[in-house]
DNA sequence: AGCACGCCGACT
DNA sequence: GTCGGCGTGCTC
C-alpha cells in the first residue's frame, strides 16, 4: 500500500480568490488534518495564518512545488456551521473566502510563535476568572414577576419550541422602549440554556450597550459562563472569550456585529437586539450585515432567532407582516409609565422664538427656542433631568472670516474642519476634520486676507453646552459625546453620573439615546432633526424616525409616582412632515406602512436589491471614467435589462477623503439572483485587470458592496 | 495585499 | 555610468 501525501487547501487573509495547497506532515504536526484547522504556512517570503478548507491527497499544483504546513494552532476546528456561513458570506458579499474568515480570529491567536505558550496562559486566565466574583448584577425579573403582556409574549416564544425537532424560527419582538423586551427574551433564553451544552448568541449594536446587558445577564444566569466579544475588550480577554465560545465552554456569547461570526459549536439560539440599528452593517473589509448573517446562520442551523426592536427595519417588519416571521408585540410599558408627549416646535413660527427683550433670552443666538427654553425651565423646577440632543460634536462645524469668503476647509477632504474647544482632542482649541482626523491649530488671522475677526458658524455640542450654562447658570450641565467620554473613563462613567442624579441637563449626540434606562428624565429635546431628514439618502426618514422613537423612549421611564410619560420636543421647520406626524401619534406601524408604500412605488429596497461599486483614485475624473468604462462593459455584455439597472457613476456624498477622490456606481435589480450573477461577473472582470483591488491600468481602488445602507 | 523583478530618466 | 521610478506578475 503506497501512502499518498496528505494535501490541505488553505485560505489566507488576502484578496485572492483561490486557496493554496500545502503538504501536511502528520508526524510533525501531531495530528491528522481536519477542515477548520487554523494553521501557520509559509507564503511567498513570509509566514501567514490560514484556515484549512479542504483535505485530500492530491493537488492540481505540482506536488514537488508544494510547501508544508508549519504549525497547527492549539484550537478546536471552526465548526461546520460557521464554515457554511463564511462560504455564503464570501459569495454574497463578493469577497475572497480567506479575507472573510481570517479577520474573525482575534489577534492573540494570530501569532504562531506564541501558540506554544498558550496552554499556560489559558490556565492563568482560568485561575483569575475563578477569583473574579465582583460581577455586579441588576435587573432580574423572574418569570413570575413579568407583567401580563410579557407573560403572553414569553408563552408565545416558549410555545413555538414545543415542536421538539430542530427548526428555524424568526421572530420579531416588537415593543416600545420600556415595554420589557429584554426581560422577555432573557426568560426565554433561560429555558433553552437549561441544556448545559447549549450556546446562545446575543448581538447588540454598540459597545456602549454591552455593560448594561452584561449586568442583567449575570443576574439571570449567575452560574453560566459568558463570553463578551467586542472591539472594546482587551486583545487578551477577547482572545480568551473567543476560545471559550469556540470550545463550547461559554454558554452565552454577548457582543457587537463581529460576534455574529464567532465559531460556536453548540449554537442553539440567536437574539439580535435593536435589530434595525445601522451599526450592524460593517463599513469596511467584507461589508456584511451582522443581522442578515445571523438570520442566515439561524436558518442554516435550524435554530430560532429573535429580532427585537421598538422600530423594526422595514425589511424585518414586512417579513413579520407577511407571516414569514412570527410577530410578537409588547405594547405596554412594563413599569406602568405612559408614552411621552410629543411636541413639535415650528421654528418658523415667531411665537416660538425669543424676542430681544424677553426675560431669560440668551445673549448669543442659540438653537434653543423660547418654547423649549420655557419647558427646560419648568423641568428644572420640577427637579427632572433634561436631555438635549444635537448630532454634531465639537464647538462649531465651520470657522469663517468675517471680511472675506474664507471657510475652514480641510486640505485633504472635501469637508470643513470642525472647531473644537480645548478638551479631549488637545489642550488648546483646534480645528479637526471628522473624516480624515486631521488636527491643526486655529489660525490667529484669516489665511486669505489677514483679518483677525474669525467667526464660528453653526452649533456643536460644546457650543450648546456653553449656551445652556449661560441660560441656566444654576443647573448642573453634562456633555456626552465621543470627545467627553474619551476624556472621562468612557461613556459608562458619564452615564453613571446621569443615573446618580448628579446632573440636571445633559447635552449630547445620539450616543445618549441608545439603550440606557434613566429613571428621572422629564424632557428630551432634538435640535437638529431637519438636517437629518432632507439628505440624499432614501433611508434618511426611516433612520430619523427610529432615532426619534428611541430618544422619546428615554423620557419618563420612571413610573414610580404614576406620572405622565415625560415630554419630547422637536425643533423643526417642517412639522407637517410624515416622520413627525406619525411620531406625534406614536404610530410606528403607520409610519412603516407609509414608508413601505413609498418604497414599493419607487421600487426601492426592500422591493429591489442594490449594490454599489466604489471607486477611488487621485482624481474624481479618473474614478468616474473607471466606472463609466465598467458600465459600458456591463452594457456590451448585454447584462443591462429590465431585470438589471445600472445607474450612472456619481461622486460620493463626501467626494474627497484624505486626498482620495471617490465615486460610486449603483446597480439595482428586482431579482436577487440576477444581481448576484452580475456582481460575480463584475468582480471577476475587475479582478482580472487588478492587483488586489487596484486596477492596473488606471490605479483605481475599487470595492463591491452588497446591500449598502447609505447611498 | 505585499513584494521582487524589470526596464527607462536625473544624479553622486 | 548608477539609483530609483512604478508597471507587471506571482505567491501553494
Amino acid at each position: 500500500m503506497t501512502l499518498k501525501p496528505t494535501v490541505v487547501q488553505v485560505v489566507i487573509d488576502k484578496p485572492l480568490a483561490q486557496g493554496f495547497d500545502y503538504l501536511w506532515d502528520a508526524e510533525k504536526l501531531g495530528k491528522l488534518p481536519e477542515i477548520g484547522n487554523v494553521v501557520a504556512v509559509p507564503f511567498a517570503r513570509s509566514k501567514v495564518i490560514g484556515l484549512v478548507i479542504k483535505v485530500s491527497n492530491h493537488s492540481d499544483y505540482e506536488l514537488s512545488k508544494l510547501k508544508s504546513v508549519e504549525s497547527l494552532a492549539p484550537l478546536p476546528v471552526f465548526d461546520p456551521g460557521l464554515l457554511r456561513l463564511m462560504n455564503f458570506a464570501s459569495q454574497y458579499y463578493v469577497h475572497a473566502l480567506g479575507e472573510t474568515i481570517l479577520p474573525v480570529i482575534p489577534q492573540m491567536w494570530k501569532k504562531a510563535d506564541d501558540w506554544k505558550k498558550i496552554p499556560e496562559r489559558l490556565k492563568l486566565a482560568a485561575k483569575k476568572s475563578k477569583k473574579r466574583l465582583d460581577v455586579i448584577s441588576e435587573g432580574l425579573i423572574t418569570q413570575d414577576q413579568l407583567n401580563p403582556n410579557q407573560k403572553v409574549a414569553l408563552n408565545k416564544l416558549l410555545g413555538g419550541a414545543e415542536k421538539k425537532e430542530k427548526q428555524f424560527r424568526a421572530i420579531l419582538l416588537q415593543g416600545q422602549t420600556g415595554s420589557g423586551k429584554t426581560a422577555v427574551f432573557l426568560n426565554w433564553l433561560a429555558s433553552i440554556l437549561n441544556d448545559e451544552s447549549a450556546q446562545a448568541l446575543l448581538l447588540v449594536p454598540e459597545i456602549n450597550l454591552t455593560p448594561q446587558l452584561e449586568r442583567r445577564i449575570s443576574a439571570y444566569f449567575p452560574d453560566k459562563k459568558m463570553a463578551v466579544l467586542h472591539s472594546g475588550v482587551s486583545e487578551k480577554k477577547r482572545g480568551i472569550a473567543w476560545y471559550e465560545a469556540m470550545t463550547g465552554k461559554a454558554q452565552i456569547i454577548l457582543g457587537t456585529r463581529l460576534a455574529a461570526l464567532t465559531p460556536m459549536p453548540n449554537l442553539r439560539v440567536i437574539v439580535v437586539d435593536e435589530e434595525h440599528d445601522p451599526s450592524y452593517k460593517q463599513q469596511d473589509g467584507t461589508r456584511y450585515s451582522a443581522r442578515d448573517l445571523a438570520i442566515w446562520r439561524a436558518h442554516d442551523q435550524k435554530i430560532p432567532i429573535l429580532l427585537s426592536s421598538a422600530t423594526p427595519s422595514l425589511e424585518t417588519w414586512l417579513a413579520a407582516q407577511s407571516g414569514r416571521y412570527e410577530n410578537i408585540r409588547l405594547d405596554q410599558r412594563a413599569q406602568g409609565a405612559s408614552l411621552p408627549n410629543v411636541h413639535l416646535i415650528n421654528t418658523r413660527n415667531p411665537q416660538n422664538q425669543f424676542s430681544p427683550g424677553d426675560a431669560g433670552a440668551p445673549r448669543q443666538k442659540s438653537l434653543i427656542t423660547k418654547t423649549l427654553g420655557n419647558a427646560i425651565t419648568k423641568s428644572l423646577a420640577e427637579k427632572k433631568q433634561s436631555l438635549i440632543l444635537i448630532n454634531r460634536r465639537g464647538y462649531a462645524p465651520v470657522l469663517s472670516c468675517s471680511a472675506c469668503n474664507w471657510l475652514s476647509k480641510c486640505t485633504q477632504c472635501s469637508t470643513y474642519t470642525v472647531m473644537h474647544k480645548a478638551g479631549a482632542l488637545s489642550k488648546r482649541s483646534v480645528l479637526n476634520c471628522h473624516h480624515c482626523g486631521l488636527v491643526k491649530p486655529i489660525p490667529q488671522f484669516c489665511p486669505d486676507c489677514g483679518n483677525a475677526d474669525l467667526k464660528t458658524l453653526g452649533h456643536g455640542t460644546q457650543k450648546l453646552e456653553d449656551a445652556i450654562e449661560a441660560m441656566w447658570p444654576q443647573a448642573r450641565v453634562l456633555r456626552v459625546d465621543t470627545d467627553s467620554s474619551r476624556k472621562s473613563n468612557g461613556a459608562e462613567a458619564l452615564f453613571a453620573q446621569i443615573h446618580d442624579g448628579n446632573v440636571d441637563i445633559v447635552v449630547g449626540t445620539q450616543m445618549i439615546a441608545k439603550g440606557h434606562d434613566y429613571q428621572n428624565i422629564g424632557l428630551v429635546a432634538v435640535l437638529d432633526a431637519d438636517s437629518r431628514l432632507y439628505s440624499a439618502d432614501f433611508r434618511a426618514a426611516e433612520r430619523l424616525f427610529a432615532q426619534l422613537v428611541q430618544v422619546a423612549g428615554r423620557a419618563g421611564r420612571s413610573g414610580t409616582s404614576g406620572q405622565t410619560g415625560g415630554d419630547i420636543y422637536i425643533e423643526t421647520q417642517y412639522p407637517e412632515s410624515p416622520v413627525f406626524q406619525y411620531l406625534l401619534r406614536h404610530d410606528v406601524d403607520g409610519f412603516l406602512a407609509f414608508t413601505a408604500n413609498e418604497r414599493e412605488e419607487a421600487k426601492l429596497p426592500p422591493y429591489s436589491y442594490q449594490a454599489l461599486i466604489h471607486a477611488e483614485g487621485k482624481s474624481l475624473d479618473q474614478a468616474i471614467r473607471f466606472l463609466n468604462e465598467l458600465k459600458a462593459r456591463i452594457k456590451s455584455r448585454g447584462m443591462i435589462s429590465r431585470e438589471l439597472k445600472v445607474y450612472d457613476p456619481v461622486p460620493k456624498p463626501v467626494m474627497r477623503i484624505a486626498g482620495a477622490e471617490r465615486a460610486q456606481l449603483l446597480i439595482e435589480s428586482g431579482n436577487r439572483k440576477v444581481l448576484q450573477e452580475a456582481l460575480e461577473i463584475i468582480d471577476q472582470e475587475l479582478r482580472q485587470e487588478s492587483t488586489g483591488r487596484i486596477s492596473k491600468t488606471s490605479r483605481i481602488r475599487w470595492l463591491v458592496e452588497r446591500d449598502p445602507i447609505a447611498i
